[in-house]
DNA sequence: CCTACATTAGAACAATAGTTCTTATGGAGG
DNA sequence: CCTCCATAAGAACTATTGTTCTAATGTAGG
């Protein structure tokens, strides 16, 4: 991105701050008037510039056809919370053709940058202090990407079958048998065979609000 | 909010679309189309309904002078970064009469909620292991509320003077001493005197991105 | 001083878009 | 069947608003 004029700098800011507090762009006449331009045709010319240098899109003979690049960084994305993840309770499992969020009881905003893009997000509410050893606790909200494989120290939620539970830990594939590393390098890791478990998402966040 | 219509129910739903897609609010005429609806006077009929219920808020006389209630919600807040907590380094103390965003330089995007209009709200880099008894752990960012007093079972920062370093405990003041105690169950507390100690902020959340 | 180029002014034009008016339509209730 | 009332149609009107044109002004470099 070349610089920009200090007077673009202020158009710039003045079109942020009308979006955030009417909900909808400035016309070229608010602009006009916003930051004491002299001409619409100014105004014009230097939003022509502020497009050319990738700071704003422009729709053409649309009014208020501004939309700010700076705002699309500044967005929630609404997550679906699928259930709960306990020792002993195993977790819905979601299905990617019916990843409507709307289906979902209860959604979590997180911001956009949190999941950087990521396909088939899902959250999972922690009940009971089971998991402290990968540093989650009662009423913590783990951000999750559904997989069923995972590459080695990946923190995955995995089900093991015979214990029938569920857990967060790092997984390592080791000769004959899984090391299920806990977050926390003052536990001890857990072995067990690659059969006993069941990958069920790659952890990607962690989120505790206190209070 | 009474009861509207499938077809405003349509049109609002519409209308959040379009604001996703396009970054600003849809014209009478764009809804029109969108919804299939026969007339403009349709829409502008519909409209004033959704606004007397509460749903949206229009601007008279301004070309997509619609803001979404709706969306208010959907905001991210610019918490700024004020540095960096680990046992052994002082938090630089942040200052309110310069709680200007700008001049952070790292900020980080919150859902708005998250705060819940807050105010004061910093957030605080976790270097090292130093604080996994609190259940957070190196590369953690912790959202802190500026405060220097704190109620019991308050979870806070605290500088220790005599041991020169900074910790997370939840605070529990006692006969004649303060009980720090970690919000891990497993780890045990400390005991110190009050005047070692000074609090730093409230502990109000705890965000961690993994890989 | 002069040229080239970026920026500004002012006005006018034309398309976009909100509003309004009148007349239909279509059930619900008496 | 008739009335009331919510909703819909269609058209027209007018203000808003993006765009364009021409001329002026400023400014940096030769």
């Amino acid at each position: 991105m070349a610089t920009i004029s200090d007077k673009q700098r202020r158009i710039l800011m003045f079109i942020k701050s009308f979006v955030d507090e009417k909900g909808y762009p400035p016309t070229v006449r608010d602009i006009q008037n916003g930051c004491s331009i002299s001409s619409t045709s100014v105004v014009d010319y230097n939003l022509r510039i502020l497009q050319k240098e990738g700071y704003i899109h422009r729709d053409a003979e649309v009014s208020r056809g501004i939309e700010l690049f700076e705002k699309l960084r500044n967005k929630v994305v609404k997550i679906p919370i699928l259930g709960t993840i306990a020792a002993g309770l195993p977790i819905p499992v979601p299905e990617m053709d019916t990843w409507d969020v709307t289906i979902s009881a209860e959604t979590l905003d997180v911001a956009a940058d949190m999941i950087n893009g990521k396909e088939g997000i899902y959250a999972l509410k922690v009940k009971g202090h089971s998991m402290i050893d990968a540093l989650v606790d009662d009423g913590d909200i783990v951000l999750m990407q559904q997989t069923s494989v995972a590459d080695n120290a990946e923190m995955v939620a995995v089900w093991l079958k015979r214990e029938n539970e569920a857990t967060l830990k790092k997984i390592y594939k080791e000769s004959g048998q899984i090391r299920l590393q806990p977050a926390n390098v003052q536990m001890k890791p857990i072995y067990t065979n690659a059969d006993n478990i069941e990958i069920q998402g790659r952890v990607i966040g962690v989120i505790r609000q206190i209070r």
